[in-house]
DNA sequence: GTTGCCCTGTTTGTATACACTAAAAAGGGC
DNA sequence: GCCCTTTTTAGTGTATACAAACAGGGCAAC
Protein backbone atom coordinates (compact mmCIF):
# COMPACT_ATOMS: atom_id res chain seq x y z
CA UNK A 1 0.00 0.00 0.00
CA UNK A 2 2.88 2.14 0.16
CA UNK A 3 3.93 1.71 -3.49
CA UNK A 4 1.57 1.90 -6.41
CA UNK A 5 2.54 -1.41 -8.33
CA UNK A 6 2.09 -1.12 -11.96
CA UNK A 7 0.10 -3.96 -12.58
CA UNK A 8 -2.81 -2.32 -14.75
CA UNK A 9 -2.77 -1.93 -18.44
CA UNK A 10 -3.68 1.43 -19.43
CA UNK A 11 -0.98 3.98 -18.70
CA UNK A 12 2.12 3.85 -17.10
CA UNK A 13 2.70 6.45 -14.55
CA UNK A 14 6.26 6.30 -12.84
CA UNK A 15 6.65 4.42 -9.99
CA UNK A 16 5.65 6.73 -6.64
CA UNK A 17 7.08 5.87 -3.55
CA UNK A 18 4.65 7.70 -1.01
CA UNK A 19 5.93 9.13 1.87
CA UNK A 20 5.75 8.18 5.35
CA UNK A 21 3.67 10.31 6.29
CA UNK A 22 0.97 9.22 4.18
CA UNK A 23 -0.42 11.59 1.99
CA UNK A 24 -1.63 10.21 -0.62
CA UNK A 25 -3.52 13.25 -2.12
CA UNK A 26 0.11 14.49 -2.86
CA UNK A 27 1.52 11.31 -4.10
CA UNK A 28 -1.52 10.80 -6.46
CA UNK A 29 -1.25 14.90 -7.83
CA UNK A 30 2.40 14.33 -8.35
CA UNK A 31 2.20 11.25 -10.23
CA UNK A 32 -0.46 12.07 -12.61
CA UNK A 33 1.05 15.30 -13.51
CA UNK A 34 4.10 13.74 -13.68
CA UNK A 35 2.15 11.26 -16.18
CA UNK A 36 0.75 14.15 -18.15
CA UNK A 37 3.69 16.07 -18.65
CA UNK A 38 6.25 13.22 -19.64
CA UNK A 39 2.92 12.22 -22.39
CA UNK A 40 2.20 8.94 -21.01
CA UNK A 41 -1.49 9.60 -20.61
CA UNK A 42 -2.80 9.54 -24.27
CA UNK A 43 -5.19 12.85 -24.28
CA UNK A 44 -8.09 10.86 -25.94
CA UNK A 45 -8.65 8.80 -22.58
CA UNK A 46 -11.23 9.44 -20.00
CA UNK A 47 -9.37 9.94 -16.47
CA UNK A 48 -11.58 7.88 -14.60
CA UNK A 49 -11.00 7.64 -10.75
CA UNK A 50 -11.96 4.50 -10.09
CA UNK A 51 -9.18 3.69 -12.78
CA UNK A 52 -6.30 5.85 -11.72
CA UNK A 53 -7.22 5.04 -7.84
CA UNK A 54 -6.39 1.02 -9.13
CA UNK A 55 -3.01 2.43 -10.52
CA UNK A 56 -1.83 4.29 -7.69
CA UNK A 57 -3.36 1.01 -5.10
CA UNK A 58 -5.35 3.77 -3.36
CA UNK A 59 -8.90 4.80 -3.12
CA UNK A 60 -11.12 7.43 -4.94
CA UNK A 61 -10.83 10.11 -2.31
CA UNK A 62 -7.49 11.05 -2.93
CA UNK A 63 -7.41 10.67 -6.31
CA UNK A 64 -10.55 12.94 -6.49
CA UNK A 65 -8.87 15.96 -4.91
CA UNK A 66 -5.78 15.40 -7.07
CA UNK A 67 -7.75 15.84 -9.90
CA UNK A 68 -9.54 18.63 -8.13
CA UNK A 69 -6.51 20.66 -8.19
CA UNK A 70 -4.93 19.45 -12.06
CA UNK A 71 -8.54 20.92 -12.93
CA UNK A 72 -7.82 24.02 -11.22
CA UNK A 73 -4.84 24.45 -12.50
CA UNK A 74 -6.15 23.59 -16.33
CA UNK A 75 -3.72 20.42 -17.02
CA UNK A 76 -6.89 18.71 -17.81
CA UNK A 77 -10.34 19.48 -18.33
CA UNK A 78 -14.15 18.11 -17.94
CA UNK A 79 -15.06 17.10 -21.54
CA UNK A 80 -18.51 15.49 -22.40
CA UNK A 81 -18.26 12.88 -19.66
CA UNK A 82 -15.50 12.53 -17.60
CA UNK A 83 -12.15 14.20 -17.09
CA UNK A 84 -9.50 14.57 -19.90
CA UNK A 85 -5.92 16.00 -19.80
CA UNK A 86 -6.35 19.02 -21.09
CA UNK A 87 -6.22 19.84 -24.94
CA UNK A 88 -3.79 23.17 -24.71
CA UNK A 89 -5.60 25.41 -27.84
CA UNK A 90 -3.42 27.37 -30.06
CA UNK A 91 -4.91 30.74 -28.71
CA UNK A 92 -3.89 29.38 -24.84
CA UNK A 93 -0.72 28.40 -26.27
CA UNK A 94 -0.17 31.95 -27.83
CA UNK A 95 -1.35 33.42 -24.63
CA UNK A 96 0.82 31.69 -21.82
CA UNK A 97 3.66 32.44 -24.79
CA UNK A 98 3.04 36.10 -24.45
CA UNK A 99 2.21 35.81 -21.12
CA UNK A 100 6.07 34.55 -20.49
CA UNK A 101 7.42 37.13 -22.84
CA UNK A 102 6.15 40.11 -20.71
CA UNK A 103 7.61 38.58 -17.38
CA UNK A 104 11.17 36.50 -18.21
CA UNK A 105 13.24 39.55 -18.70
CA UNK A 106 12.08 40.85 -15.34
CA UNK A 107 13.28 37.88 -14.03
CA UNK A 108 16.88 37.26 -15.84
CA UNK A 109 17.13 41.25 -15.04
CA UNK A 110 16.78 40.42 -11.45
CA UNK A 111 18.71 36.99 -11.69
CA UNK A 112 21.73 38.63 -13.14
CA UNK A 113 21.55 40.29 -9.78
CA UNK A 114 21.02 37.99 -7.65
CA UNK A 115 21.64 34.40 -8.22
CA UNK A 116 23.63 32.45 -5.87
CA UNK A 117 26.56 30.03 -6.67
CA UNK A 118 24.20 27.01 -5.70
CA UNK A 119 21.44 28.54 -8.35
CA UNK A 120 24.15 28.98 -11.12
CA UNK A 121 24.89 25.41 -10.76
CA UNK A 122 21.08 24.74 -10.73
CA UNK A 123 21.43 26.50 -14.03
CA UNK A 124 24.64 24.58 -15.30
CA UNK A 125 23.04 21.38 -14.63
CA UNK A 126 19.43 22.40 -16.02
CA UNK A 127 21.26 22.81 -19.46
CA UNK A 128 23.62 20.04 -19.29
CA UNK A 129 20.49 17.77 -19.02
CA UNK A 130 18.83 19.70 -21.78
CA UNK A 131 21.27 19.16 -23.86
CA UNK A 132 21.68 15.86 -23.09
CA UNK A 133 18.17 15.23 -23.69
CA UNK A 134 18.05 16.84 -27.17
CA UNK A 135 21.69 16.40 -28.60
CA UNK A 136 23.40 13.33 -27.08
CA UNK A 137 22.71 10.28 -27.50
CA UNK A 138 18.31 9.21 -28.15
CA UNK A 139 16.10 12.44 -28.54
CA UNK A 140 13.69 12.53 -25.25
CA UNK A 141 11.49 15.66 -25.91
CA UNK A 142 9.59 15.61 -22.87
CA UNK A 143 12.81 15.59 -21.13
CA UNK A 144 14.58 18.36 -23.09
CA UNK A 145 10.89 19.84 -22.22
CA UNK A 146 11.17 19.49 -18.39
CA UNK A 147 15.16 20.83 -18.22
CA UNK A 148 13.90 23.87 -19.98
CA UNK A 149 11.09 24.21 -17.27
CA UNK A 150 13.66 23.59 -14.42
CA UNK A 151 15.78 26.26 -16.35
CA UNK A 152 13.39 28.77 -16.12
CA UNK A 153 11.84 27.92 -12.57
CA UNK A 154 15.91 28.48 -11.56
CA UNK A 155 16.02 31.63 -12.91
CA UNK A 156 12.69 32.71 -11.37
CA UNK A 157 13.68 32.04 -7.84
CA UNK A 158 17.11 33.59 -8.16
CA UNK A 159 15.20 36.47 -9.07
CA UNK A 160 13.52 35.82 -5.84
CA UNK A 161 9.86 36.26 -6.66
CA UNK A 162 7.91 33.20 -6.27
CA UNK A 163 4.94 34.90 -7.39
CA UNK A 164 6.33 35.37 -10.91
CA UNK A 165 8.21 31.91 -11.01
CA UNK A 166 4.98 29.79 -9.95
CA UNK A 167 3.43 31.49 -13.08
CA UNK A 168 6.07 30.89 -15.41
CA UNK A 169 6.66 27.30 -14.74
CA UNK A 170 2.88 26.73 -14.93
CA UNK A 171 2.88 28.43 -17.89
CA UNK A 172 5.56 26.49 -19.61
CA UNK A 173 4.22 23.25 -18.38
CA UNK A 174 0.23 23.51 -19.97
CA UNK A 175 2.64 25.50 -22.94
CA UNK A 176 4.67 21.93 -23.06
CA UNK A 177 1.52 19.80 -23.16
CA UNK A 178 0.51 21.81 -26.56
CA UNK A 179 3.65 20.91 -28.00
CA UNK A 180 4.04 17.54 -26.90
CA UNK A 181 0.48 16.57 -28.26
CA UNK A 182 0.06 18.78 -30.59
CA UNK A 183 2.42 16.83 -33.12
CA UNK A 184 4.55 20.31 -32.88
CA UNK A 185 7.86 18.68 -32.12
CA UNK A 186 10.76 20.36 -33.52
CA UNK A 187 13.44 19.08 -34.91
CA UNK A 188 16.74 18.25 -32.91
CA UNK A 189 18.84 21.57 -34.24
CA UNK A 190 15.41 23.46 -33.16
CA UNK A 191 15.87 22.34 -29.33
CA UNK A 192 19.98 22.71 -29.48
CA UNK A 193 19.60 26.06 -31.02
CA UNK A 194 16.97 26.29 -27.85
CA UNK A 195 19.43 25.59 -25.39
CA UNK A 196 22.23 27.68 -26.71
CA UNK A 197 20.16 30.67 -26.25
CA UNK A 198 20.19 29.40 -22.80
CA UNK A 199 23.50 28.74 -22.25
CA UNK A 200 23.82 32.35 -23.34
CA UNK A 201 21.47 33.80 -21.28
CA UNK A 202 23.47 31.63 -18.20
CA UNK A 203 26.44 33.49 -19.55
CA UNK A 204 24.91 36.70 -19.06
CA UNK A 205 23.46 36.14 -15.87
CA UNK A 206 26.88 34.25 -14.66
CA UNK A 207 28.47 37.79 -15.40
CA UNK A 208 26.30 39.70 -13.47
CA UNK A 209 25.39 41.60 -16.66
CA UNK A 210 21.84 42.48 -16.39
CA UNK A 211 20.91 44.17 -19.28
CA UNK A 212 22.52 41.33 -21.35
CA UNK A 213 20.40 38.63 -19.70
CA UNK A 214 17.15 41.19 -20.38
CA UNK A 215 18.17 41.55 -23.83
CA UNK A 216 19.12 37.64 -24.59
CA UNK A 217 15.90 36.50 -23.24
CA UNK A 218 14.38 38.83 -25.87
CA UNK A 219 16.24 37.67 -28.62
CA UNK A 220 15.41 33.58 -27.55
CA UNK A 221 11.54 34.73 -27.28
CA UNK A 222 12.01 36.13 -30.95
CA UNK A 223 13.65 32.69 -32.03
CA UNK A 224 10.82 30.68 -30.62
CA UNK A 225 8.71 32.57 -32.28
CA UNK A 226 10.40 31.75 -35.43
CA UNK A 227 10.83 28.17 -34.90
CA UNK A 228 6.87 28.09 -34.30
CA UNK A 229 6.58 29.72 -37.57
CA UNK A 230 2.97 30.11 -38.50
CA UNK A 231 1.65 29.58 -34.96
CA UNK A 232 2.33 33.81 -34.53
CA UNK A 233 0.97 36.22 -36.71
CA UNK A 234 2.44 40.16 -36.75
CA UNK A 235 1.22 42.16 -34.03
CA UNK A 236 0.89 40.02 -31.46
CA UNK B 1 -29.91 20.80 2.23
CA UNK B 2 -29.88 23.27 -0.39
CA UNK B 3 -29.72 26.27 1.15
CA UNK B 4 -26.42 26.34 3.59
CA UNK B 5 -28.07 28.50 7.14
CA UNK B 6 -26.09 30.49 8.98
CA UNK B 7 -27.08 28.98 12.45
CA UNK B 8 -23.84 28.64 13.91
CA UNK B 9 -22.16 30.93 15.67
CA UNK B 10 -18.37 31.26 14.30
CA UNK B 11 -17.96 32.30 11.49
CA UNK B 12 -20.75 34.61 8.89
CA UNK B 13 -20.35 32.98 5.99
CA UNK B 14 -22.40 35.08 2.62
CA UNK B 15 -25.63 32.32 2.31
CA UNK B 16 -24.95 30.61 -0.57
CA UNK B 17 -27.92 28.82 -3.08
CA UNK B 18 -26.43 25.72 -4.37
CA UNK B 19 -26.78 25.31 -7.92
CA UNK B 20 -29.93 22.96 -8.73
CA UNK B 21 -27.37 20.37 -9.62
CA UNK B 22 -25.79 19.79 -6.62
CA UNK B 23 -22.37 20.66 -6.64
CA UNK B 24 -21.53 21.33 -3.23
CA UNK B 25 -17.99 21.82 -3.86
CA UNK B 26 -17.84 24.56 -6.29
CA UNK B 27 -20.63 26.21 -3.69
CA UNK B 28 -17.88 25.48 -0.73
CA UNK B 29 -15.23 26.97 -2.57
CA UNK B 30 -17.18 29.95 -3.58
CA UNK B 31 -18.67 30.80 -0.13
CA UNK B 32 -15.40 30.20 1.72
CA UNK B 33 -13.28 32.26 -0.96
CA UNK B 34 -15.90 35.09 -0.24
CA UNK B 35 -15.69 34.92 3.36
CA UNK B 36 -11.98 35.20 3.55
CA UNK B 37 -11.89 38.01 0.79
CA UNK B 38 -14.68 39.90 2.70
CA UNK B 39 -12.70 39.67 5.74
CA UNK B 40 -15.44 37.61 7.73
CA UNK B 41 -12.87 34.84 8.68
CA UNK B 42 -10.93 35.71 11.08
CA UNK B 43 -7.27 34.78 10.52
CA UNK B 44 -6.71 33.39 13.92
CA UNK B 45 -9.20 30.26 14.22
CA UNK B 46 -8.20 27.42 12.50
CA UNK B 47 -10.42 26.35 9.90
CA UNK B 48 -11.92 23.39 10.74
CA UNK B 49 -13.94 20.97 8.37
CA UNK B 50 -16.39 20.14 10.48
CA UNK B 51 -16.96 23.31 11.51
CA UNK B 52 -17.23 24.70 8.11
CA UNK B 53 -19.28 21.57 6.77
CA UNK B 54 -21.44 22.29 9.49
CA UNK B 55 -22.01 25.93 8.46
CA UNK B 56 -22.48 24.72 5.36
CA UNK B 57 -24.86 22.24 5.66
CA UNK B 58 -23.40 19.38 3.97
CA UNK B 59 -21.00 16.83 4.68
CA UNK B 60 -16.82 17.22 4.88
CA UNK B 61 -15.76 15.52 1.63
CA UNK B 62 -16.93 18.55 -0.16
CA UNK B 63 -15.27 20.88 1.91
CA UNK B 64 -12.15 19.13 2.18
CA UNK B 65 -11.83 19.30 -1.59
CA UNK B 66 -12.83 23.35 -1.86
CA UNK B 67 -10.24 23.80 1.16
CA UNK B 68 -7.37 21.35 -1.23
CA UNK B 69 -8.12 24.09 -4.08
CA UNK B 70 -7.69 27.02 -1.78
CA UNK B 71 -4.71 26.09 -0.19
CA UNK B 72 -3.43 25.45 -3.65
CA UNK B 73 -4.24 29.05 -4.51
CA UNK B 74 -2.59 29.80 -1.51
CA UNK B 75 -5.64 31.52 0.01
CA UNK B 76 -5.43 29.53 3.44
CA UNK B 77 -2.17 27.94 4.25
CA UNK B 78 -1.61 24.59 7.29
CA UNK B 79 -0.29 26.34 10.49
CA UNK B 80 0.91 23.87 12.76
CA UNK B 81 -2.01 21.38 13.11
CA UNK B 82 -5.02 23.02 10.93
CA UNK B 83 -5.88 25.47 8.10
CA UNK B 84 -5.62 29.20 8.64
CA UNK B 85 -6.80 32.20 6.27
CA UNK B 86 -3.01 32.54 5.07
CA UNK B 87 -1.07 35.71 6.50
CA UNK B 88 0.33 37.51 3.83
CA UNK B 89 4.06 38.44 4.84
CA UNK B 90 5.70 41.76 3.41
CA UNK B 91 7.73 40.38 1.29
CA UNK B 92 5.16 38.19 -0.80
CA UNK B 93 3.07 41.51 -1.14
CA UNK B 94 6.00 42.97 -2.62
CA UNK B 95 6.21 40.20 -5.20
CA UNK B 96 2.49 40.21 -5.94
CA UNK B 97 2.69 44.18 -6.56
CA UNK B 98 5.83 43.59 -8.68
CA UNK B 99 4.35 40.73 -10.71
CA UNK B 100 1.46 42.82 -11.54
CA UNK B 101 3.32 45.82 -12.50
CA UNK B 102 5.06 44.07 -15.25
CA UNK B 103 2.10 43.10 -16.24
CA UNK B 104 -0.65 45.97 -15.82
CA UNK B 105 1.02 47.85 -18.56
CA UNK B 106 0.29 45.85 -21.17
CA UNK B 107 -3.10 44.67 -20.47
CA UNK B 108 -3.83 48.22 -20.48
CA UNK B 109 -1.95 48.83 -23.92
CA UNK B 110 -4.18 45.65 -25.58
CA UNK B 111 -7.27 46.89 -23.91
CA UNK B 112 -7.21 50.46 -25.42
CA UNK B 113 -6.81 48.57 -28.35
CA UNK B 114 -9.90 45.85 -28.14
CA UNK B 115 -12.25 46.57 -25.65
CA UNK B 116 -15.52 45.84 -26.63
CA UNK B 117 -18.48 48.00 -25.88
CA UNK B 118 -19.62 45.90 -23.21
CA UNK B 119 -16.06 45.48 -21.69
CA UNK B 120 -15.86 49.65 -21.22
CA UNK B 121 -19.53 49.49 -19.60
CA UNK B 122 -18.44 47.15 -17.19
CA UNK B 123 -15.24 49.06 -16.42
CA UNK B 124 -17.27 52.30 -15.98
CA UNK B 125 -19.26 50.30 -14.08
CA UNK B 126 -16.48 49.23 -11.55
CA UNK B 127 -15.28 52.60 -11.11
CA UNK B 128 -18.85 53.32 -10.01
CA UNK B 129 -19.03 50.75 -7.18
CA UNK B 130 -15.63 51.54 -6.18
CA UNK B 131 -16.80 55.02 -6.02
CA UNK B 132 -19.51 54.08 -4.12
CA UNK B 133 -17.73 51.98 -1.70
CA UNK B 134 -15.72 54.42 -0.73
CA UNK B 135 -16.71 58.12 -1.42
CA UNK B 136 -20.26 57.80 -0.70
CA UNK B 137 -21.77 57.17 2.65
CA UNK B 138 -20.32 54.10 4.46
CA UNK B 139 -17.05 53.44 3.93
CA UNK B 140 -17.05 49.21 2.68
CA UNK B 141 -13.46 48.42 2.55
CA UNK B 142 -13.95 45.22 1.20
CA UNK B 143 -16.60 46.51 -1.51
CA UNK B 144 -13.74 48.76 -2.75
CA UNK B 145 -10.85 46.21 -3.30
CA UNK B 146 -13.57 44.06 -4.90
CA UNK B 147 -14.57 46.63 -7.02
CA UNK B 148 -11.05 47.54 -7.99
CA UNK B 149 -10.16 43.63 -8.60
CA UNK B 150 -13.29 43.83 -11.12
CA UNK B 151 -11.47 46.77 -13.27
CA UNK B 152 -8.50 45.15 -13.71
CA UNK B 153 -10.25 42.09 -14.49
CA UNK B 154 -12.23 43.67 -17.00
CA UNK B 155 -9.05 45.31 -18.55
CA UNK B 156 -7.21 41.88 -18.67
CA UNK B 157 -10.92 40.43 -20.61
CA UNK B 158 -10.64 43.12 -23.24
CA UNK B 159 -6.76 42.63 -23.52
CA UNK B 160 -8.11 39.31 -24.62
CA UNK B 161 -5.53 37.15 -22.13
CA UNK B 162 -7.31 35.12 -19.74
CA UNK B 163 -4.14 34.04 -18.83
CA UNK B 164 -2.72 36.72 -17.70
CA UNK B 165 -5.71 38.09 -16.35
CA UNK B 166 -6.38 35.16 -14.07
CA UNK B 167 -2.82 35.80 -12.81
CA UNK B 168 -3.38 39.67 -12.40
CA UNK B 169 -6.94 38.84 -10.76
CA UNK B 170 -5.35 35.98 -8.01
CA UNK B 171 -2.23 38.35 -7.21
CA UNK B 172 -4.64 41.11 -6.47
CA UNK B 173 -6.58 38.82 -4.14
CA UNK B 174 -4.11 37.94 -2.63
CA UNK B 175 -2.67 41.47 -1.97
CA UNK B 176 -6.38 42.31 -1.04
CA UNK B 177 -6.14 40.22 1.71
CA UNK B 178 -2.89 41.53 2.82
CA UNK B 179 -4.25 44.92 3.32
CA UNK B 180 -7.41 43.34 4.79
CA UNK B 181 -5.65 41.75 7.77
CA UNK B 182 -2.60 43.65 8.28
CA UNK B 183 -4.25 46.68 9.40
CA UNK B 184 -3.68 48.47 6.38
CA UNK B 185 -6.66 50.01 5.92
CA UNK B 186 -5.53 53.56 3.67
CA UNK B 187 -7.78 56.40 4.43
CA UNK B 188 -11.17 57.50 2.45
CA UNK B 189 -8.91 60.25 0.74
CA UNK B 190 -6.43 57.53 -0.54
CA UNK B 191 -8.97 54.95 -1.72
CA UNK B 192 -10.55 58.11 -3.82
CA UNK B 193 -7.54 58.96 -5.39
CA UNK B 194 -6.88 55.65 -6.09
CA UNK B 195 -10.08 55.04 -8.19
CA UNK B 196 -10.19 58.39 -9.76
CA UNK B 197 -6.48 56.64 -11.18
CA UNK B 198 -8.46 54.02 -12.73
CA UNK B 199 -11.00 56.82 -14.23
CA UNK B 200 -8.16 58.30 -16.11
CA UNK B 201 -7.26 54.86 -17.38
CA UNK B 202 -10.86 53.79 -18.22
CA UNK B 203 -11.09 57.27 -20.12
CA UNK B 204 -7.70 56.51 -22.08
CA UNK B 205 -8.56 52.87 -23.00
CA UNK B 206 -12.29 54.53 -24.14
CA UNK B 207 -10.40 56.70 -26.11
CA UNK B 208 -8.13 54.00 -28.10
CA UNK B 209 -5.14 55.58 -26.55
CA UNK B 210 -2.35 52.44 -25.83
CA UNK B 211 0.53 54.43 -24.77
CA UNK B 212 -1.32 57.14 -22.55
CA UNK B 213 -3.40 53.82 -21.06
CA UNK B 214 0.03 52.71 -20.29
CA UNK B 215 1.71 55.51 -19.40
CA UNK B 216 -1.29 56.26 -16.64
CA UNK B 217 -0.93 52.66 -15.51
CA UNK B 218 2.78 52.78 -14.53
CA UNK B 219 1.44 55.83 -12.80
CA UNK B 220 -1.22 54.46 -10.90
CA UNK B 221 1.20 51.81 -9.76
CA UNK B 222 4.14 54.38 -8.92
CA UNK B 223 1.31 56.08 -6.96
CA UNK B 224 0.36 52.93 -4.99
CA UNK B 225 3.95 52.44 -4.06
CA UNK B 226 3.95 56.19 -2.39
CA UNK B 227 0.68 54.99 -0.59
CA UNK B 228 1.96 52.38 0.54
CA UNK B 229 5.22 54.30 2.16
CA UNK B 230 7.25 52.30 4.07
CA UNK B 231 6.22 49.01 2.37
CA UNK B 232 8.77 49.83 -0.61
CA UNK B 233 12.36 50.51 -0.10
CA UNK B 234 13.75 52.12 -3.69
CA UNK B 235 14.96 49.69 -6.08
CA UNK B 236 12.75 47.36 -5.81
C1' DG C 1 6.57 23.69 42.46
C1' DT C 2 8.12 21.49 38.57
C1' DT C 3 8.64 17.86 35.31
C1' DG C 4 7.47 13.87 32.86
C1' DC C 5 4.06 10.60 31.29
C1' DC C 6 -0.27 8.80 29.96
C1' DC C 7 -4.83 9.38 28.71
C1' DT C 8 -8.48 11.45 26.25
C1' DG C 9 -10.74 14.20 22.93
C1' DT C 10 -10.45 16.45 18.59
C1' DT C 11 -9.26 16.55 13.84
C1' DT C 12 -7.41 14.94 9.98
C1' DG C 13 -6.63 11.38 6.12
C1' DT C 14 -8.37 7.50 3.78
C1' DA C 15 -11.62 4.01 2.61
C1' DT C 16 -16.12 2.56 1.55
C1' DA C 17 -21.08 2.75 0.79
C1' DC C 18 -24.89 4.61 -1.60
C1' DA C 19 -27.67 7.48 -4.68
C1' DC C 20 -28.16 9.56 -8.98
C1' DT C 21 -26.96 10.59 -13.74
C1' DA C 22 -25.84 9.96 -18.26
C1' DA C 23 -23.81 7.22 -21.75
C1' DA C 24 -23.99 2.80 -23.91
C1' DA C 25 -26.25 -1.26 -25.20
C1' DA C 26 -30.01 -4.27 -26.01
C1' DG C 27 -34.40 -5.01 -27.92
C1' DG C 28 -38.47 -4.26 -30.64
C1' DG C 29 -41.25 -1.92 -34.28
C1' DC C 30 -41.17 -0.36 -38.97
C1' DG D 1 -31.32 -2.75 -42.02
C1' DC D 2 -32.47 1.46 -39.37
C1' DC D 3 -34.42 4.14 -35.74
C1' DC D 4 -36.65 4.71 -31.41
C1' DT D 5 -37.41 3.06 -26.68
C1' DT D 6 -35.99 0.79 -22.61
C1' DT D 7 -32.67 -1.26 -19.75
C1' DT D 8 -28.34 -1.75 -18.12
C1' DT D 9 -24.12 -0.09 -16.43
C1' DA D 10 -20.18 2.65 -15.69
C1' DG D 11 -18.88 6.69 -13.20
C1' DT D 12 -19.44 10.63 -10.49
C1' DG D 13 -20.84 13.27 -6.18
C1' DT D 14 -21.75 13.07 -1.45
C1' DA D 15 -22.06 11.05 3.04
C1' DT D 16 -20.27 8.29 6.56
C1' DA D 17 -17.25 5.15 8.97
C1' DC D 18 -12.85 4.19 10.77
C1' DA D 19 -8.00 4.59 11.97
C1' DA D 20 -4.12 7.28 13.14
C1' DA D 21 -1.92 11.59 14.68
C1' DC D 22 -1.59 15.28 17.56
C1' DA D 23 -2.71 18.64 21.46
C1' DG D 24 -3.86 19.44 25.88
C1' DG D 25 -4.74 18.31 30.49
C1' DG D 26 -4.47 15.73 34.63
C1' DC D 27 -1.89 13.05 37.69
C1' DA D 28 1.98 11.23 39.91
C1' DA D 29 6.81 11.31 41.09
C1' DC D 30 10.62 13.98 42.35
Amino acid sequence: MLVYTNMEELTMLRPVVVAKSPRYREAAYEAIKEAILSGALPVADALTEEGLAAQLNISRTPVREALALLEHEQLIAPKGRGLFVKQISRDEFIEMFVANEQIEPYLARRAALCATKEQLAALREAVAQAKASACEGQVNFAGFLRASRNFHRTVGEAAGNSVLTQFVVRNEERADMYLLNAGKQPNVASMCASNDEHAAILAAIEQGDPDTAARLVIYHAQSLRLRFGTLFTQGD
